[in-house]
DNA sequence: CAGAATAATTACACAGTGTAAACATGGCGG
DNA sequence: CCGCCATGTTTACACTGTGTAATTATTCTG
């Protein structure tokens, strides 16, 4: 049981301590050696390291009690990071900062189907202004992330298939000597919900975080794993109804054919985007009529049949599911339950599933994208890239 | 790039060499410093180690060319391990080598229903006789794997609805200081496939082994990766078709229900073992009828149907079935692909997702079980599983 | 302002590593 | 048959990151 000697690279543990300080905002010298499961003695040597390269602060804040710690470890907010964030409408980058506070935000409207050449028009131009911006003050980027809808599938983006490499050469070129990560929308929020929200949902340790929009995909939330590990989930494309309705993907019966929020704008006649600024009533305030009000409680049914169906797969204690469900009343929420009973193993069980709901986030953009900029970078020891190890450009 | 210093832990490198050499039978130094990632000095010292234990042996052989290596690593052939596997047909088990020779073998006929105290007298008594036959020859076990259908779930065995805690009192009272690892089925058969058969698949790299016997599960192998982290992957259970076949899980419309082996025994009326028994032609042998091959074809489009949706949610370059759908002709199995490519993002390609077909293993039992063990003994690094690290007992 | 309580730093020993030099082995040409 | 050559194997050494334990610093309490 005697904490035997592990050593790790020195990229490691330096990640090891940052990232604790990406999550918990700051913390003191003992607690940092608690959650890394390093000794005092070690955090001290990490912690005189990283301060001497600026990367962290101490603030003086003493305990209540007698000894207590004296100082509180921070990352430094002098750090800069670029986000850029592409969605289903829109295109957004900004700059900010380890905190997630975003300096410098510009967002451009952007067609679902916005084809790579487009993008290359729209970014090249703002590049130029974001470097000019960046250069007045002084600040060098250390690190940028950008976050793609169905990224990091070997057989190809279904959403936006772009070449990949090809948009690497060309954010090479338009943002000379940064480094860059590529990533999965839901990897970032993932990444959001876990740096940048501090505790939106009561979800601790691991669980499917599931978005319902657009298309509807997720990703596992492995606390002990590091977030570039975590895995994207595409439920959309589970196929629930054979011979059902025609799905964007070219398949029949897909989940998201019944479940996306193109699926529910058709069945109540509102656009999408819509139905989320409503927010917590749409159903009332859209002036649902029962027909449609039926319709969407037997299209949440078959989300919790596939969900099942993906759980049996990949089973996890909890499931976090974001978008219009979350805004349904709980009465037609019920429907997801009932689904879940007729294909979960077992049935549903509460002690053994839990299952919650959170509001839509809309309109953060492109801060997820900046949280995962800010994994990226701290998980890299905020070393340059360079040096040690195998680099992680690669992330998915 | 220079392969900084990052020391592991004894038990680790040990672990590193060792499970090189379980999967290659034996390898020169070179090679083994080549494919461990040490430098051969490393190698040098940690052989010299194994070796002083007994847990390795030089055998001399050289090289056909000038300077080559002299002496050929192999595993010692003198430890003993323990296999138990359990099936729905009957209760296996063994001692074997590191080599995968079973030296005494026990098998009883069990019911798929064996329950928990049929199981523990079944075997208390072939303990008893098992403890006597090493004894008598001055045997120690080294460690013992039990492999058992289903085995992993939180949520408790859908297939044998045993008190793991319990089973683990028992044979820990049975077999008195021996450490034991219980897995699941299928990735004891990973082990198999990995350290037992040289190669009688052709897939390189990650991919998905499927079973389609009694249940249809199977097990995501990551090359890359310890076999104790492979995931289970029970995709019997997906419901593919509401309201549809009643299953014994008690859901309707599973791909059990449809594609088990107890559902063909159904359609041909004939048991199941007889088929498999029959191997290759068994759809001819068995003189099965227009109608019936039908329904066998509708049954494998479901399959295929069902993996689609599997490999949506978890993209792998390849896939091996094994069980009955290998022994139809390949005019038959083709249902198969027609069901991936109607689910499957983008349809199914050749180019990429390789699928292949490989006669179900039977009557080899418990040989998968013993290379479950082989893995656990030498991912321990060969040393007693007290002194470094955390326990890994509770393996999945 | 002394004492108590705890935090933070530092000296030390240690394990596992890579580098590079020394040593060993077997085939080949003379 | 012998020395050379090419390669494999071992060893001496320096280095890094670690934990332990002793030392020093800090802050509250009485």
């Amino acid at each position: 049981m005697s904490g035997r000697f592990v050593p790790r690279s020195r990229r490691q543990t330096r990640a090891t301590v940052l990232e604790s300080l990406l999550r918990t905002k700051g913390a003191f010298r003992t607690d940092l050696a608690r959650e890394t499961s390093l000794t005092e003695a070690s955090v001290s040597r990490i912690v005189a390291d990283l301060r001497s390269e600026k990367l962290v602060e101490e603030r003086k804040e003493s305990a209540p009690h007698a000894g207590g710690p004296t100082a509180l470890v921070t990352l430094s907010n002098d750090i800069n990071l670029l986000g850029i964030e592409l969605s289903n409408s829109r295109l957004s980058f900004g700059v900010g900062n380890l905190g997630g506070t975003l300096d410098y935000v510009e967002r451009m409207p952007a067609s679902p189907n916005l084809d790579q050449d487009e993008f290359e028009r729209l970014f090249a131009t703002s590049a130029v202004a974001l470097r000019e911006w960046s250069h007045a003050r002084g600040i060098d980027l250390r690190h940028a992330a950008m976050s793609i809808p169905g990224y990091g599938r070997e057989a190809g983006n279904p959403i936006f298939p772009w070449d990949m490499a090809r948009l690497k050469r060309f954010l090479g070129e338009v943002l000379p000597g940064l480094s860059l990560t590529l990533t999965n929308s839901v990897v970032a929020q993932a990444a959001f919900h876990r740096y940048a929200m501090p505790s939106t949902y009561g979800v601790e340790g691991d669980h499917l975080f599931l978005f319902v929009g657009h298309g509807v995909a997720g990703v596992i939330v492995n606390e002990a794993e590091p977030i570039d590990a975590f895995s994207p989930f595409e439920m959309g494309h589970m196929v629930i109804e054979r011979d059902g309705l025609v799905c964007r993907c070219g398949h029949r019966g897909c989940v998201e054919a019944y479940t996306s929020l193109r699926a529910v704008s058709t069945i109540i006649g509102v656009p999408g985007n819509e139905i989320l600024a409503r927010g917590d009533r749409f159903l009332d305030a859209l002036e649902v009529d029962d027909v449609a009000r039926d319709m969407l409680r037997e299209r949440q049914f078959l989300l919790g049949l596939a969900l099942g169906n993906a759980l049996n797969l990949h089973p996890v204690p909890a499931v976090v599911i974001s978008g219009w469900p979350s805004l349904t009343p709980e009465s037609d929420r019920s429907a997801i339950f009932e689904g879940l009973n007729q294909s979960l193993l077992g049935g549903y069980d509460e002690g053994r599933l839990s299952l919650s709901f959170i509001a839509p986030s809309i309109g953060n953009d492109p801060k997820a994208a900046l949280s995962f900029a800010a994994y990226c970078f701290v998980s890299g020891g905020g070393l340059e890239a360079a040096s040690d190890a195998p680099a992680m450009e690669e992330t998915a």
